[in-house]
DNA sequence: AAAATATAGTTTATATCTAAACTATTTAAC
DNA sequence: GTTAAATAGTTTAGATATAAACTATATTTT
């Protein structure tokens, strides 16, 4: 009757299976489909994202009891030893001021980063790691290396360097409509 | 004092800033970094994946009035003309079956699918496009198209191939996990 | 300097999203 | 055939996410 044992995660996958899989040659020769190769590039890129991120989101979970939105943060302020002021991480983490908000919030309540006060700026705050989140951080990020690396694991180092490179492309032709 | 014309989108971006971007040679001569290079990949593939989904949804609200997953569950029930199954639905967008709950209800509050009762099972329900629902779709998929092209007009169509099929081999690195 | 405008951060309302508990069925075991 | 287990979908509690309104300060204009 009852379901306890419920797998934890009940997600699974298939976005691509939106796309036409017709893939025929036309009267020129000229191999084409439906559906043009970018959408399926994007749907490709986006399962692989899900995938990894999902993976992620889950280990977090069960090995550290966090999120990754918070994990997100710490590692903003990983590097920037005196914190950042919300508005920079709000841009950096390309999300809105009032999401930051929140998770500041939840990581002030847990202890791992506090807010400081900017001087001549009373409008503003830094947020900085506390001695405990730069702690913590510093174990999370070893795993979270391991995760990613075992990703990627079955591209030769080459292959990474020509998806980093094109992905480059990309990013850089997204960023022109950015101010 | 009021600030009523604040820019739609605040958001911005720097994911990969969090990366030390030294880059020195080894005793060896081997080139190198603090982070490893799979950990960089994944930062831009990450921003890429994130500005293109960014620049959708917008153009979704502000074209369609609509939002990503509502076009995501649409997209997968345009080529099943019978619908799809909720446990179906969930398993081919890689998210729960209690999202798929609240997307479908939307849904269905705006005329666009409709839940079919399934013969032999009472449990079960098929989600199917309505009328109304596959009209607005063909026009929501034509512009979506049209955006996703755009993304990735950078890239030769060899290079979109080469993305296509290193992406292939990633994926199926990580489907090899889930069952 | 006073008024207008811009900026930093918070709050609010709404929509996703998850994990887990729950209901109602169906299927499998015995 | 009854019981146990699995499945389909919903509900719930909590964390993100957004856009927009809001407060409090700073800056710019005039």
């Amino acid at each position: 009757m009852k379901n306890d044992e419920k797998p934890v995660v009940e997600n699974n996958l298939d976005l691509e299976a939106r796309l036409n899989d017709s893939n025929a040659t036309d009267v020129n020769g000229i191999a084409h489909s439906e559906h043009p190769q970018e959408l399926r590039l994007w749907l490709r890129m986006l399962t692989c994202t899900q995938l990894i991120e999902k993976h992620i989101r889950t280990e977090l979970r069960v090995q550290f009891d966090t999120t990754l939105p918070r994990f997100d943060l710490l590692s903003q302020l990983e590097r920037s030893p005196d914190g950042l002021k919300m508005n920079e991480l709000s841009r950096r983490m390309m999300v809105t001021s009032g999401n930051i908000t929140g998770i500041t919030d939840q990581l002030v309540t847990e202890g791992l980063v506090e807010r400081i006060t900017v001087d001549g700026d009373r409008r503003a705050f830094r947020v900085r790691l506390t001695t405990k989140g730069r702690a913590l951080f510093a174990e999370m990020a070893h795993q979270h290396e391991l995760w990613i690396v075992e990703a990627f694991a079955t591209l030769k180092d080459t292959e990474i360097a020509t998806l980093y490179k094109l992905l480059g492309n990309v990013k850089q032709h997204s960023l022109k409509d950015i101010p």
